[in-house]
DNA sequence: CCATAGCCATAAGCATAGGTGATCGACACG
DNA sequence: CGTGTCGATCACCTATGCTTATGGCTATGG
């Protein structure tokens, strides 16, 4: 009560001074397996004691070993709690900064979890084990930014354009509107080249997802070259808007990246003139740094997509 | 990777720097907060971003506060974790200091626990009213000693005399044998003065305890004054044998302290000659610090015995 | 019983870690 | 486009914390 007690001038070399001498049962002992003076520790332990306002060692001279008084019993145990905590604390941070352990929240939408991302999400499993991969789907875009924004995710898909100053974006590559038409069907035998007149669906009952991200996408890109679209059917199950056109219902306009293009009942076609096509982003929020296993995941994406991906055409 | 990654450079001083830049959200505000200059905050938190390899705040420039990354994020947890410990460490430490928080167990024997060391605990819990008591009691000496050295125990009376180079050994006071009488029987009637000739046992039936630290004694120091014991009764429980006294079985020695001097059943009558009486001690190990509340209680029991114990006639 | 050896405390000297104050550059804002 | 605010950095200086050297204490061996 007389003394300072200035416990707060205790810092780790003292603590680590502590459990040392402690283990050692010596002062000299403690010195050179911290690689010190016999003198550095005696002043270290006369500083800790100082500080708690108590003696922490009973020391019998001569060649006893000193033995820890009950107050020093008691730091010892919190030293040694404060210690693996700051060890558990080392452990996450390089697991963290090597993007291998932790947790990443990846934000998506429809047509990118398709093919894409389960591509992506491989191969960050096989580069990083440990980490957990969450996914989050949304719709449209403000809804990912705004998870973005908030910290709820790291990192996000985005449909482009998209400018928001707030994100640091970057393009991953176009991802064009297909016309998707059952292989046996008069359309897909009447064009079998690469390319499908787009004027051919005017007028043409199709099959669509319910009013969604891509879909008014399509439709309005859709009525830009003259189509009004007519959709008998729609679902936002990419298979099963797939199986629709199989089954004769009618084509559909979808994202390259969400068809099955190794089902043998759809064919394929790229439109001509094409639809507008959109951009695939990514994104993480600007001015902050991002965890690095979302910049890792970036990265990945990027490489990945180079070679997936058709690049924009400027 | 390429880092030093030295972790362990990492101090107290460099996690107080965190938090209060993380909470004050500016360098700025965390120096006067903590009474040190912008720039060694600046230093302070530029040390502990080379020491963990990663940047903990990102700094946006210009009036905008900064905010932690997720590395940053991720230290200030264990940051605030080991504050914490090092605060209830604090508590801790003042209330061992105090001696009046934590455990103190203390080893007694019989006729210590009946009537002195109550009264003690009663004092003791006054003083310092959240600290738990303990007691642990033996029979023997040798029992309590082996438990003191072994920690099991924190301070214990024993039976003068008694001498052990291993503890700290302080002498409450003397406790003589006294005999106990029926109040209304003949003894009691013949010797109505306040002493009581030893030899009138000679051949009396007696009560007595079992073989064991007490009546050992006993034994020993009746025959020495000629009185060969013969017990009719035996209980460990004292009021089992004061009961049995009143009952008319017979008279009892018993240390002053073990009888109950309220029950108006029994005469109490020294002993002329008096046999030779232990001393009560009071014992802590030698040479390692003993518990605050440990040094506390025994000067809680000197004074206490001053007052109620007979001192020791060198 | 004295000499010796092992250990901790202390003192003196010194290096440097860590502090201050001043200045610079970057960024938002009016 | 100045202006104000904030963090980084530099030069300087102090005080902290290390080292070496020495003295005192205790157990041990001849």
């Amino acid at each position: 009560m007389l003394m300072a007690m200035a416990f707060d001038e205790i810092e780790f070399r003292h603590l680590r001074a502590l459990m040392a001498v402690a283990e050692e049962g010596s002062f000299i002992g403690a010195a050179d397996l911290l690689g010190f003076s016999q003198a550095a520790i005696s002043q270290q332990i006369a500083g800790l004691e100082s500080a708690v306002g108590q003696r922490l060692f009973d020391r019998p001279g001569g060649p006893r070993p000193v033995t820890l008084t009950p107050a020093g019993r008691l730091l010892l145990k919190h030293a040694g709690a404060v210690a693996n905590r700051m060890a558990t604390a080392e452990q996450e941070m390089t697991d963290l900064a090597s993007g291998t352990a932790g947790r990443l929240t990846i934000g998506t939408y429809q047509s990118v979890s398709v093919q894409l991302l389960p591509a992506l999400v491989r191969e960050m499993r096989d580069a990083a084990p440990d980490l957990g991969i969450h996914l989050v789907e949304h719709d449209y875009n403000n809804e990912l930014v705004e998870d973005l924004l908030a910290g709820e995710i790291d990192v996000a898909f985005l449909t482009g354009p998209y400018e928001d100053s707030r994100l640091a974006i970057s393009e991953l590559g176009v991802d064009p509107f297909v016309v998707v038409l059952p292989t046996g069907g008069p359309l897909a035998q009447l064009h079998r080249g690469k390319t499908f007149p787009t004027r051919e669906l005017l007028g043409v009952p199709m099959v669509g997802q319910h009013q969604g991200g891509d879909q008014s996408t399509i439709d309005k890109a859709l009525r830009t070259t003259g189509v009004t679209p007519d959709d008998v059917f729609r679902s936002n199950d990419n298979g099963a808007v797939q199986g629709m056109v199989r089954a004769g219902m009618g084509p559909a306009i979808m994202p390259l990246l969400a068809v099955d293009t190794s089902d043998p009942g759809i064919a394929v076609r790229s439109l001509d003139p094409p639809l507008e096509p959109r951009t695939i982003l990514i994104a993480v929020p600007a001015g902050t740094t991002p965890m690095p296993a979302a910049s890792r995941f970036m990265r990945i994406a990027k490489t990945e997509c180079r070679k997936r991906l058709a690049r924009a055409a400027r």
